[in-house]
DNA sequence: TTCGATAATAGAACGCTGTTCGATCGCGTG
DNA sequence: CACGCGATCGAACAGCGTTCTATTATCGAA
């Protein structure tokens, strides 16, 4: 079972998401396809134990943060799924679908919410911050995920496909009219050079900063 | 072509992603399968050109927001946005795709963009401003998106559907031991009577709160 | 009016996918 | 030895996105 899930998590490296089939993943495991079946119930839910796989590696740092300021372990906490979320785009798609399965998203989900009982807060804003954190770091890891394809052109480094997909996005927002894209055209540079880790903790500290406030502590 | 986008949303709207087939949408045409590859290059195409089909109707939102104060016009375009997510849930996992085609979510892009400029902040922390609004706009979107399946039980209506799968998620919650999920298990009753665009302006306010500080604005 | 180019459509087929079925194997226990 | 059960296997099914090639409709130019 375990075998199963790790070569299914490394062909998802591999080639993302449509890199996975089972007719490849029981080649890769020496096997017949109907094997696989006996393990997981449907396509579906063998993304659901991969993606729980690749979350159980922010446990560690859930544990560390323990005893730490609890907006810095909330920090802390976040920036260690986004990371995994950073190293496995595939998974961003298929967090939080099945927590029946996903019993590691679930510890990820109760993790934030223990420091968030410890801030002066009611429930319902511990309720809501909890799910703005969680939507935040998901709903950013999948965007990333947008830009970094799994299709590199043949002969080509992953230093040169990042460039040469974030050119294209750029040229899509400088080969608008200025006088209708200012803001775009503005930004086109910044973004050919943007670092992703660098953009998630910037929105992150922005949703840090509100609950400061929010819990009086600003 | 607009009848093809039209029909492939009205499909979407039925029965999700799943529910969108080529030769369902085919038939809905009176037509034949090829003929849809006249307009669209593939679904991944066709899917962009649906979630832009449904991203025009913030537009009008766009535009009335013009002289309001910046961090109210950031709010209501963003709730606009989110508001056509809940009512399309399939398009949230498709936005800023491609914005070749995505015309009018570059639009979206921009009418945020325009409102950062009139707060007092730098380049660098208006694109991350940006980045970060989209990003919990579209991730929340998708997170709703999981909750409302579009698989209801035959003789059920939907308010039904939403107590019984919102239920499900509730008792995932309380079946864990309450000495090792004390948040999960005290969140639980407030799941269940929970309300998505609640749920989804009280993060969108900590951002904005978060960007307020940064402006030098509270 | 006729003709030819081009926009648009149609049906059939290809290759691939997730999934299911029934038979079969290996092996520890009675 | 034989039984039962966990585990595996090959073959098949239905459906999908996609492509190919042939055919029709439309319309301006001669």
């Amino acid at each position: 079972m375990d075998a199963v899930v790790a070569a299914a998590v490394a062909m998802l490296d591999a080639d993302g998401e449509a890199g996975l089939t089972f007719r490849g993943l029981a080649a890769q495991l020496g096997g017949g396809v109907a094997s696989i079946y006996w393990y997981v119930r449907s396509k579906d839910e063998l993304l659901s134990y991969a993606t729980d796989h690749v979350v159980a590696r922010v446990l560690p740092t859930i544990d560390e943060q323990r005893e730490a300021p609890p907006l810095a372990a909330l920090r802390a906490i976040s920036v260690a799924l986004f990371e995994q979320m950073d190293a496995h785009p595939w998974a961003a798609a298929h967090l939080m679908h099945d927590l029946a399965i996903q019993e590691n998203a679930m510890l990820f989900w109760e993790g934030l919410g223990q420091h968030l009982l410890r801030l002066e807060l009611d429930d319902a804003q511990r309720f809501q911050a909890v799910s703005a954190l969680v939507n935040y770091v998901v709903g950013m890891g999948a965007q990333m995920a947008i830009e970094q394809p799994p299709q590199p052109q043949p002969g080509e480094n992953d230093v040169e496909m990042r460039d040469r997909v974030l050119d294209a996005w750029a040229d899509q927002w400088m080969s608008r009219p200025e006088a209708d894209f200012p803001f775009s055209r503005r930004m086109a540079p910044l973004f050919r050079r943007h670092d992703d880790f660098e953009q998630f903790t910037a929105g992150l500290d922005l949703i840090l900063a509100g609950l400061e406030r929010q819990a009086g502590l600003a």
